[in-house]
DNA sequence: CTCAAATAGTTGAGCTAGAAACAATCATAG
DNA sequence: CTATGATTGTTTCTAGCTCAACTATTTGAG
């Protein structure tokens, strides 16, 4: 930690101290951080990766436990090339199954397995354990929903203006 | 954006809104949100992609416009080996160089070149305006204040607890 | 009806980051 | 003084992602 007390800005410097810049800052490394912890306890139960985690958990929230691929890629916002090649590692498994839509012949679904289900069911304590010990303990639920909202009206701009 | 509307959830499951989950959710969604404009208006200006500007931005920032190689890679939030060819990159494109401490010969630092300082002139504007775009114009100064202390909060016990 | 444009998903090439093994240097105990 | 262990940075290897090109299907204009 050392971002702060390095900060000792020669005179002649720009001396901008940018509330938002030192917000996004914050985000990224905070971001960084509970990443790499979550993926850390994951790989010390001996469990997958926390992208499949992602998938399994936003397929299990889904009515009928399943996704169109560009719904999914959107949702866990990667590309759909790179959706195609994880979803296909997930079905290797044997946790997903690819199934097709009638309606439209160009549309394939992610749909859950019950061996997808059962290993969300591993996941799940250990990801809650980990983010408890980072939210829970330090936010009370005003303050997460507080910060929830934020968040939304900082990504809907972020979209919107595209 | 289907993440709220398509949460009908069937009767018999869970039903477990945790706002602390949903409040992380939005904290990846909007990074990758963000951090996915930061790119695409870098390479749409035709400049370096966004690690190269953190890379910049962080050695400006730091006394003498230098950093210890351990001490850059935690600030990145990134591996050593990652940023050994990260810096190497830069060096080869002329931005910065390797130097190297007397008293004790295993540290090596990265040390920014006027070439660096001007390109960072280059990518600033075009990062700021972005920030802008996304926090500016939607958070009070005391909000952006009150985020960046909350993130620090959760960041805090994330790399304490390890 | 027909054909161009748009949309959904997959594929292949290239690149970047992480993990582990390695080399070099420093610190400390005896 | 020497040896063992800790730290600093690099290298090697691999996995996963993005980008661009491609196929297949649907939509819409004339």
């Amino acid at each position: 930690m050392n971002e702060a007390s390095a900060t000792a800005e020669a005179p002649g410097t720009e001396t901008d101290v940018d509330p938002h810049r030192e917000a996004w800052i914050s985000i990224v490394q905070t971001h960084a951080a509970v990443t790499g912890r979550l993926q850390e306890a994951l790989t010390g139960a001996e469990l997958p990766p926390l992208p499949w985690f992602e998938v399994l958990a936003t397929l299990d929230r889904a009515p009928e436990q399943r996704l169109k691929m560009g719904d999914l890629a959107e949702a866990l916002v990667i590309t759909r090339g790179g959706l195609t090649k994880l979803v296909d590692r997930l079905i290797k498994a044997g946790l997903l199954e690819r199934t097709f839509c009638e309606t439209d012949r160009r549309v394939s679904y992610a749909t859950l397995l019950p061996a997808g289900v059962e290993l969300l069911a591993e996941m799940r304590p250990v990801v809650r354990a980990e983010l408890a010990a980072a939210f829970t303990a330090n936010l009370s639920v005003a303050e997460a929903d507080r910060l929830r909202e934020t968040m939304d009206r900082i990504r809907g701009s972020a979209c919107g203006t595209s």
